[in-house]
DNA sequence: TTAAATTCCGTGCACGTGCACGGATTTTTT
DNA sequence: AAAAAATCCGTGCACGTGCACGGAATTTAA
């Protein structure tokens, strides 16, 4: 416990052989000094390596930013539950630092709903905005109203192209997909004929951005290069008709008895665990993507042997984080397109897989 | 952008009708407050829900805390390096917070050049102090000095039983074996015979503690219950002796032909890799801990399929965080042992794994 | 040569909290 | 009853930065 003796504006003045008006000049260079003292100044700061108090200058200039958070509304378990709720944490965790989040939860079958949404968030005239750009057509007229008023933006979990947006942080879809092979599959395998049943969940509305297509070709990938000669059957199964879905796997596994590995590229895995289950298939080798409550459950009890996750809290604070540090300091990172881990999870560390977050204002 | 109302310390001594050095006294239980302006004061206090300016705090009580760190000494690409060299980041995180970081590296070698630096570090007078108790005895009496000064201490990595630690930030070592011989044996693999060769690395220290054998404990206890006629090898290897080494490995496996699955308890798998390598031994699975960079070539070259690894930053900048949170707050987490997340690396999930840390603090 | 405009710069208050000092009131002692 | 002690509390300055105001010095206009 000692006492603090960094140097202050005040001793960028004396040695500058200005006044500490002049010094807050040059540093906000806010004009009205001449190129002398400036150059004075700046050689002042170098010499004697002056950083400026963050805490006396956020006291000083009482000001506020608003950053607007376009996300998905959710049901309990869901895949957006995570992201929605973690706001509240980082909105504790920015207070200190005069930030203000403010949410417009979306609809997320619904596109008139995200144009709602985003009108009225335009309205209320934010600094920054976070999106989750479920819908890319309309997220793209999005941008052009933002762009028109210098509105620094930032993608989440999917990425709109040819769009002048801040930063992007999500999952590498292909990689993700070559990873899931990779893993059903497993090292050391000698090559030699196999098949694979592979389940998707029919979609209606096409304008909604589907990464699980992307995945398919990264897993297909895989297959091709490592084991050609298995073999992948396809086949579509509804969101919430268990009785469809399960008269559809009765006929799949009577059709293809040999398929003892199952993967799905998207969240629901837990809609074909639970057919294992019943039908006691447990030997049969699953794997999903995301860590919904209830496909931690089958992990746990076996149906499903892999999940691919990410941290998709962590995707909400690196998204905030990155506006902060563009609304406070112009900085702007060099890496726009940020990939996120993919996690591996299985029933033996998934008690384990804990928040990483650090946050260290208080 | 708007501007601040967030009620302040004058406002409370309104609300209570007292000054606000009063409020102040009471904030900071200072005494010399009659009871009856104390009850008004926490009234007020809840009454308009107020919350005191960090910034206005920071600023005003310029002081500043010193934490210690005793880490291993490192050489470049080993297991020490990482935690290490994070120090440097963290200093910089920290640095706004009036947080002071300054470290006593330590020969892992060498015990007695533990207790040297521990003297040199008790005799700077620190705040709180971080430890990797490689020698539990020796830093089990540096607690001992601690407790008797009421300094505060973190355990990183390995944890000193029996001893006032206010925090443990480590893997969890039983699990962490399990968790490996899940991946070795696979999901799905019928019951039958099986041989598996572990390496370990001979250890002239006993003082020193070694993970290993717990990790050991886990993975056996894995075989034991899910697949009980496998049958595991031991075997000892040198730390840097590759001609010693190859012929040991030679001779294990004209003993033991059917071994196709190892296992190493430590961070030196890259030892085996280099003799699966140059034996033309690509087609057995090797399992190791620890993502040093050699590991990670290895990895990626495939003569090591799977790598269990934690995030070595993260649990320093926990560790820091929780002697931040005690020191400037006095909050102790209701949590003393934490268990890092388990993290399961292959080829191609390894380059997506980057650092996961978000400071918040500017 | 004087007045007006321009350029440049110093002064001083505000932000909200920590803390030292000393004053006012009450209680205890002699 | 007077003096001493103890208890309680208000005032005011400091922390380092942001920013407004107005003054001094210089240049331009009249």
């Amino acid at each position: 416990m000692k006492t603090n003796n960094r140097c202050t504006v005040k001793d960028v003045a004396r040695v500058a052989g200005v006044s500490k008006g002049t010094v807050d000049r040059v540093i906000h260079n806010r004009g009205d000094v001449s190129e002398e003292s400036m150059q004075k100044v700046l050689q002042a700061i170098k010499e004697i390596n002056y950083k400026p108090n963050l805490h006396a200058s956020l006291l000083a200039s009482n000001k506020h930013f608003r950053i607007a958070v376009m996300l998905p509304d959710y049901k309990k378990g869901e895949y957006w539950e995570v992201p929605n709720l973690c706001i509240n944490d980082i909105r504790k965790d920015v207070a200190d630092m005069n930030i203000i989040i403010e949410t417009y939860p979306y609809n997320q079958f619904d596109h008139r709903s995200f144009d709602g949404k985003a009108e009225e968030m335009m309205a209320s005239g934010p600094d920054a905005v976070l999106i989750a750009p479920v819908f890319l057509e309309n997220a793209k007229r999005l941008t052009e109203k933002m762009d028109a008023l210098k509105i620094p933006y930032i993608f989440i979990d999917l990425n709109v192209e040819d769009t002048n947006y801040l930063a992007y942080f999500g999952m590498p879809l292909f990689e993700s997909g070559y990873l899931g092979a990779s893993l059903l599959l497993g090292p050391g395998r000698e090559s030699g004929p196999e098949e694979i049943g592979h389940f998707q969940i029919r979609r209606d509305n096409s304008n909604q951005s589907s990464g699980n297509i992307v995945r398919r070709e990264g897993f297909m990938g895989y297959i091709r290069e490592k084991h050609p000669d298995c073999r992948v059957y396809d086949e579509c199964l509804l969101p919430y008709d268990k009785e469809y879905n399960f008269a559809v796997l009765d006929a799949f596994f009577e059709k293809h008895p040999g398929v003892d590995k199952l993967a799905m590229f998207n969240s629901r895995a837990y809609t074909v665990a639970e057919y294992l289950r019943e039908r006691n298939l447990s030997h049969k080798i699953l794997l999903g993507y995301d860590l919904l409550a209830v496909n931690k459950e089958f992990l746990k009890s076996g149906q499903i042997n892999y999940l691919i996750s990410q941290r998709t809290d962590m995707q909400m604070y690196k998204g905030i984080k990155a506006l902060c540090d563009y609304l406070v300091f112009s900085n702007v990172s060099d890496c726009r397109d940020n990939y996120m881990p993919m996690d591996i999870l299985t029933a033996y560390n998934i008690d384990y897989y804990t928040s990483e977050i650090v946050v260290f204002n208080f």
